[in-house]
DNA sequence: CGTCTGGTTGATACGACTCAAATTTGGTGG
DNA sequence: CCACCAAATTTGAGTCGTATCAACCAGACG
C-alpha cells in the first residue's frame, strides 16, 4: 500500500499524544510533530512553485516547514501575495473540494510538505469528526485573515500596512511556537512584503525604516526583533480578533511558547 | 418546538424538488427556493445592521432575498466592505465553528433572511453529505473571492478596480438568476463602492464616468447595464476561475438565465 | 417646501510610484 | 579564504494617481 506512508503520521501522532493532537494537527504543528512528519514529506527547494494557478493535484499539501506564500498575478506581470502559509497549513485545501487551484503557492523557504491522498482526507474527515472541525476552523479563520487583509490594503497606510503585517506574521509564529522571546526569523524579502502588501519595495524599504526608527521593530539578515508587540499593534491598529485565537484548540499551544 | 418553522423549509425543498435542491441551497436559491423561504424568513429594513462585529449569534442566517455587505472598520472610523452577499449566501457560516464575529454585516437594501438554529446546522450537515459538500462549496468560494479582492485591492488601478468589481456582482447576480439580459439592479452607493475598493466617493465617481465614457457601462437609478461583459473583464483584467462555475451544482444556475 | 442623502465638478495637496544609481549582503567557485 | 557575481537593500529626484476640501446640484422624502 503506497498511501501507508502517509497515513503513519497520523497514526504515530494519535497514539502518542492523544486525539487531542490529531484535532489539532489541521491547525497547527508543534516542533514534536514537525519532525515526525518531516520523516515522510517532500523537500521544496526555496524560490520555487510548488502549485500553480488552474492545477487541479492529487495530493493536498500539508505545510510540515518552512514558509510559502499564495499568490495571484495579472496578465501584465503584477503580483499579488495573498497569503503566507506557516507550519501547520494547508496549501491547497480549496482543490479537496473546487475543480482548481485559483492562485499558486511559491515555497520562500526550502519547504517540507507531506502530501497526503484525496482518500485519505475523505477517510479522515467522514471518521474523525474532530478533524473536519479542525479542518473547517483553518478554513473560517484563513478567511477571516483574508478579510483583515482586504482592510489592510484598503484602509490603512502603508506605514500601518507594513506594522501589521508583521505583527501578524509574528503572531502567527508565537501561535505556533516558532518564536524565540520577541524574535523570529523572518525570511521575506522586502519585495515579498512589497507584493504583500500592494506597495512597491521601495516604499516597503522606506516604511521599514520608519519603524525602526519608531523603536517598533528591528529587522536584519533575516531576523525580526519586536521589542514591544503591544505598541507595534496598537501603532497599527491591530485588532487580533480576527486570528480567533480564543479557539479551544489555543491550549496547545499555550505550553509551545510560555515567554 | 419553536424550532420547527425553522426546519420546515428545507423539508419542503426537498419533497418538491428533490435532494439536489437541498444541496444547492447553500449555493444559490433560485426564486422559486426563495419565494418559499420567504414565508419563514425575518425582514430587515435597509441599511441596518444584522450582525455586529463581536456577536456570537444562536442562529445562522441565510440572505433569501436583497443585498448586504459585511463591512470591518477601524477604531478611527475608516470602512472597509470586505464582501457583498446575495440571496442564496450565509450571513455567519463563521460563527458556527468559530467564536465571534470579526466583522459586521449590513442590510444594503430590505432584506429577508432566514434564521437556522445551529442544532439544525448540525443535524443538516451530518445527515445530509450533500449540504455538508455544498457548505464547503460556498467557504471556499468565498475565500476565493476575498483572495480575488485582495488582489483587486493590491494592484489593480482605480478604474479597473470598480470594472472587476462590477463584473463580479453582474456575474454572481447572473450565477443566482437575478440578472435581466444585460441589465441588472444596483443598489449601492458610489459610498458602498468607494468602500468596497478602497477609494473615496469622489473618485469613484470619476471611474464611474470614465468606464461610462467607454461605453462599458452605464448605471443609473439603481440599474446597471453591461452592454458587453466581454469588454469589461477584458477591461478589467477579469480571470472568472476564481468563481468557480464549474462546480457540479452549476447545472441548476444554467436554465435559470439562459441569456 | 425645506431637508437630506447621493451624485457631480473643480482646485489643490500629498502619499506612493518611477527611474536610476550606489551600496551591501549572501552565495559560489577558484 | 578571497574574488566575484547576483540579489537585495538603500538613497535621491521627479512624477502621478488618488485624496482632500469645498461647492453645487438633483432627486427622495416627510
Amino acid at each position: 500500500m503506497q498511501s501507508l506512508s502517509v497515513v503513519k503520521p497520523f497514526k504515530l501522532l494519535e497514539s502518542k499524544a492523544g486525539s487531542k493532537v490529531v484535532a489539532a494537527l489541521a491547525l497547527r504543528l508543534e516542533s514534536f510533530t514537525r519532525q515526525r512528519l518531516s520523516r515522510v514529506s517532500r523537500i521544496i527547494p526555496a524560490r520555487r512553485d510548488l502549485i500553480r494557478e488552474g492545477e487541479n493535484p492529487k495530493y493536498v499539501h500539508l505545510m510540515v516547514d518552512g514558509w510559502a506564500c499564495r499568490y495571484k498575478t495579472l496578465p501584465d506581470g503584477r503580483r499579488q501575495v495573498v497569503a503566507f502559509a506557516l507550519p501547520g497549513d494547508f496549501c491547497d485545501l480549496n482543490v479537496y473540494v473546487l475543480k482548481a487551484m485559483d492562485h499558486s503557492v511559491g515555497a520562500v523557504t526550502r519547504l517540507s510538505v507531506a502530501d497526503i491522498a484525496r482518500e485519505e482526507m475523505d477517510e479522515l474527515t467522514s471518521s474523525r469528526p474532530r478533524v473536519a472541525q479542525a479542518l473547517w476552523w483553518e478554513s473560517l479563520v484563513n478567511n477571516a485573515i483574508q478579510r483583515e487583509w482586504t482592510l489592510n490594503l484598503g484602509q490603512r497606510t502603508a506605514y500601518e500596512r507594513i506594522g501589521h503585517l508583521l505583527a501578524e506574521i509574528y503572531l502567527r509564529l508565537r501561535t505556533i511556537g516558532m518564536t524565540q522571546g520577541d524574535c523570529c526569523d523572518f525570511p521575506l524579502t522586502q519585495i515579498d512584503l512589497a507584493d504583500a502588501a500592494g506597495l512597491t519595495s521601495v516604499h516597503v524599504n522606506r516604511m521599514l525604516q520608519e519603524l525602526r526608527r519608531d523603536g517598533l521593530i528591528s529587522l536584519e539578515r533575516k531576523r525580526l526583533r519586536i521589542p514591544d508587540i503591544g505598541k507595534l499593534m496598537e501603532a497599527s491598529l491591530f485588532n487580533p480578533n480576527y486570528l480567533h485565537l480564543e479557539h479551544e484548540g489555543r491550549e496547545l499551544d499555550a505550553r509551545l511558547e510560555p515567554a
